[in-house]
RNA sequence: GCUCCGGUAGUGUAGUCCGGCCAAUCAUGUCGGCCUUUCGAGCCGAUGACUCGGGUUCGAAUCCCGGCCGGAGCACCA
């Protein structure tokens, strides 16, 4: 018996537990609120949306909320060569799945003659210079803090040649903003904002042969569109002092650059280009193959948004690279899908066997309930007529078996016998206890693992009335999503353990 | 090579700015126990880290210098 004190000591503890439970994992305040918090997220339409988009996005998102700001969905596609039409329509599908909204949503292609009108507003005041080096001659000069002949150039030259850059050919010229030739990064100096290509635009065709490089047009619209914080990797670093140089000549205010650090994945470093030419080469069944990183491949496998969503918040927006791996989300994609999976029997590498000596009180409708910490989901009905199929590890490996809320059998020369029917009996004996399915009413099963082979096997009866993206857990299996259900068939995805 | 940035348990993360309350947080993983008609969950316990070497200081995960390791950038991609 506790004492008093002891009780209170442990109520204390407890009070406590709870509390932390609460206050789990929060973001850092962003520095500098000042008024609306404004955020962009900024990808590139060159396929669907991976799990390193989903930490930019979700990060994002998650200070809107915090801040009660706005979010700017911005497609980049300012080169029509990296440009997938298909892209638009998945990354807003993605982000619909991870439960990211966003108050505006702008295309670069729609805002070229704005990129345009900046380009020359810059000309006129002398910060940019079209520039006709060829480019191993102004890295030569550039990387000796040189400036090249084009430098010096008249306001009125530059606008010749500005306005004449169309009938150029690719590669003819470019349009360079000047920086600072003795900065001590050479990647610095004088950048590129604009040149020609000659490459139809997926989306908008051969009206323009002049596109922005994406330091100019993400500055430009950065501005425009009244962004405060700019959350971006560390491969951006160099890009943001860029950038700084366009705030500095048109004296705008600079928002807060954050840059986090880089998102390992354990077993996928494929890259979006890499997915994509597996895909051609039909190495891989999609953009959703559970082999790849993306969002699609991800959610088909029965991994919550939650669980994402939960992960990118912890791994917040360190400068420190990150290795993930899929323990880490298994873990928190179990805590999401414990509670929200019924439960169900899937018998893998099935091998029939048919009980004798069955008394008839065996026989009949087992009842088993959708979950055991939820009785109020109700129960499966499986019919029990002594001939079923057990996994077939169960039946070579014990001697004694329970068929999970029906019987307890022995082996005896291969034949299996009934030997007793409650629960008591099997643990007397140390019976195996296993689940199992009818040998007549059942469904084909498959589960396809995460290396995208299959399995296959048989479900209960009451899988057939599952539906498409309902996640359950297969006992002694694990988790898996239902991909498809027909006639007599299903088919799982498989999650985790 | 040049420029810049990092390095806390297996993994992720807190603490580093403003040295002491840090013999370092929380989570996940792993192992063991309890419970349980799942290999799940829950509960209890265990495990395990400040990259290394100097320096400053009464005192360093925290500040300084150097080494080692890792990463990013050095494009008419984003």
């Amino acid at each position: 018996m506790k004492s008093q004190v002891q009780l209170d000591e442990l109520e204390k503890i407890g009070g406590k537990i709870e509390e932390k439970k609460i206050e789990e994992k929060k973001l850092p305040e962003l520095i500098n609120v000042e008024g609306e918090v404004v955020l962009r997220f900024a990808p590139n339409p060159s396929g669907p949306l991976h799990i390193g988009h989903a930490r930019a996005a979700i990060l994002n998102h998650e200070y809107m909320k915090k801040y009660d700001g706005k979010l700017i969905l911005r497609i980049e596609d300012t080169d029509p060569r990296r440009v997938d039409t298909g892209a638009y329509d998945m990354i807003e599908e993605d982000l619909k799945w991870l439960g990211v909204d966003w108050q505006d949503k702008i295309i670069q292609s729609d805002r070229i003659p704005i990129y345009y009108e900046y380009a020359e507003k810059l000309i006129k005041m002398g910060f940019a210079y079209m520039c006709t080096c060829k480019g191993a001659e102004f890295k030569k000069l550039k990387d000796l803090s040189n400036p090249c002949p084009c430098r010096d150039l008249e306001t009125a030259e530059n606008l010749r040649r500005w306005n004449d850059m169309e009938n150029m050919p690719e590669g003819e010229a470019v349009l360079r903003v000047k920086t600072d030739l003795n900065h001590k990064n050479p990647a610095i100096r004088d950048w590129v904002a604009m040149r020609i290509v000659e490459y139809e635009h997926p989306r908008i065709g051969s009206q323009f042969k002049i596109y922005p490089m994406m330091n100019f047009s993400v500055a430009i619209d950065d501005h425009l569109l009244g962004i405060t914080h700019v959350l971006r990797g560390k491969d951006h670093l160099a890009n943001s002092e860029k950038q700084r140089y366009i705030y500095k000549h048109f004296g705008w205010d600079v928002p807060v650059f954050i840059h986090y650090g880089r998102l390992k994945m354990e077993d996928i470093q494929l890259s979006t280009s890499k997915a994509r030419l597996g895909i051609k080469e039909g190495v891989y069944n999609g953009w959703d193959d559970p082999r790849l990183g993306t969002i699609r491949a991800i959610a088909r496998r029965g991994i919550t948004r939650a669980a994402i969503y939960n992960l990118m918040i912890e791994i917040g927006l360190k400068i420190a690279d990150s290795t993930i791996s899929w323990k880490k989300i298994y873990g928190l994609n179990r805590k999401v899908l414990e509670e929200a999976a019924n439960r169900y029997f899937f018998v893998w590498d099935p091998s029939k066997v048919i009980i004798g000596n069955l008394p008839e009180r065996s026989l009949g409708i087992i009842k088993r309930s959708m979950h055991p910490d939820f009785q109020d989901r109700g129960y499966r009905k499986i019919p029990f007529d002594g001939k079923v199929y057990l996994v077939d590890e169960d039946v070579k490996l014990h001697k004694y078996l329970r068929l999970m809320d029906a019987v307890n059998v022995y082996f005896k020369d291969k034949e299996a016998f009934f030997h007793s029917l409650s629960l008591e009996e099997a643990r007397d004996v140390n019976a195996q206890i296993v689940h199992w399915v009818p040998a007549e009413d059942n469904l084909k099963a498959e589960v396809v693992m995460p290396d995208a082979s299959v399995l296959k096997g048989l479900a209960e009866p009451s899988c057939a009335d599952l539906k498409v993206d309902d996640v359950v857990q297969l006992e002694r299996f694990g988790f898996a999503r239902v991909d498809e259900v027909s006639e007599g068939k299903i088919r799982f995805y498989f999650a985790h353990k």
